[in-house]
DNA sequence: CACCTATATTTTACGTCGTAAACTTATATC
DNA sequence: GATATAAGTTTACGACGTAAAATATAGGTG
């Protein structure tokens, strides 16, 4: 075949790959799904993947990092929707929510414990430290607006640690029956600020 | 061979079974431990599992559920060592950390999202209500205590989440490095307890 | 004691997995 | 047009989970 592939067709084969990964890890989880099974959803003999990802940790990862990529753009598009810092918050914190009750499997596979060492994939490092920052800078805007007071770069850690264990404990099925998880989710936000308020 | 197995002998095949996987599944993770592995450990040939455990995944429900039972064992060690029901919530707390940060993997094993479907385990269900039910326990005595307000189911979910929450981002190495997570776990519980304090 | 039967354990076997290596195919250059 | 090179396929291997068949061993019975 020709001598070189261009960029652009590396970069739509690993798109293409990913994608069918994505519905297919969500569907069964990543270990129900094999190389042959992705290879057939392409149309191309079990083998050909192994020249666009090292192997399936590889594909995992990038399915990875594009779910990061999608979770922080989806945070940012609220950031910047809502001017005012107190309702930016609520709306960041919708955001994450929502992504992570839509996209339930992308949030699982970004989040779960028992990874592959996320450390050998740097765009999953960098892809993963967008959604933090992302989570931070909300934090200093609501601190800057003198409403709370504290580290912003703590208190966006003490918001994230607490919508994320809600989340994950929903996800995981653990929550009491009595439990409603948005409303959990409210008043854990609301204790946290009202704990935080100055004075 | 005998008759028959005692079901002393039976217990004691699938305790030894047990242990053994738990410390392999805490190496390496459960899916990169094998059936031959497993029963390489014990002695017996590769099958011999297989009369004291449905499948590979009947012995990862009956690790989880061990864990599940030394968990709220913990917990309820450290709520009956402690009478007063303010310190008592915080040693149940500091209990709850201990035990995810001594056994991570055990912790990392009974959390873990994309787990197979835990409801086909009655005992794995019954094992993990009972830890629930300690902290719903614990967040009534201070309820009762009058040091806050709410109800005590509710809080004890927010209070779960806020810990859980920061102890699998800290496993999952999603901290920011600047993060110090018992600081992290001692200002989330503090902003909420001042959220929830009376008045 | 010898023998039979029931069961604990092992052996063998099958289909599938991830992927290494060899092979095939098809162009871009000379 | 021959050739080098890279894309893609085929073949092959060792390991997996586990079903089925074979074996071995302990009673109960004559």
């Amino acid at each position: 075949m020709p001598r070189a592939l261009s960029p652009a067709q590396v970069e739509d084969f690993r798109e293409r790959l990913c994608a069918a990964a994505e519905h297919l890890f969500a569907e069964h989880g990543p270990e129900a799904v094999t190389m042959r099974q992705l290879a057939a959803e392409l149309g191309v003999s079990p083998m050909t993947p192994y020249r666009y990802f090292k192997d399936k940790d590889d594909i995992l990862a990038a399915v990875r990092a594009a779910g990061f990529g999608r979770f922080a753009q989806a945070m940012e598009a609220a950031f910047h929707g809502e001017p005012d810092p107190v309702k930016r918050s609520e709306a960041v914190g919708r955001a994450y929510a929502r992504f992570a009750l839509e996209q339930p499997d992308a949030y699982r596979l970004m989040f779960d414990l028992s990874q592959p060492n996320e450390a050998d994939y740097p765009e999953l490092v960098a892809a993963s430290s967008r959604a933090r920052d992302m989570l931070i800078g909300q934090a200093k805007g609501m601190v800057d607006a003198g409403q709370i007071e504290g580290d912003p770069v703590l208190i966006a850690h003490m918001l994230w640690a607490a919508l994320h264990g809600g989340l994950v404990l929903q996800l995981a099925g653990k929550l009491g029956p009595s439990i409603d998880p948005s409303a959990l989710r409210r008043n854990t936000f609301q204790a946290i600020l009202k704990g935080l308020a100055k004075g």
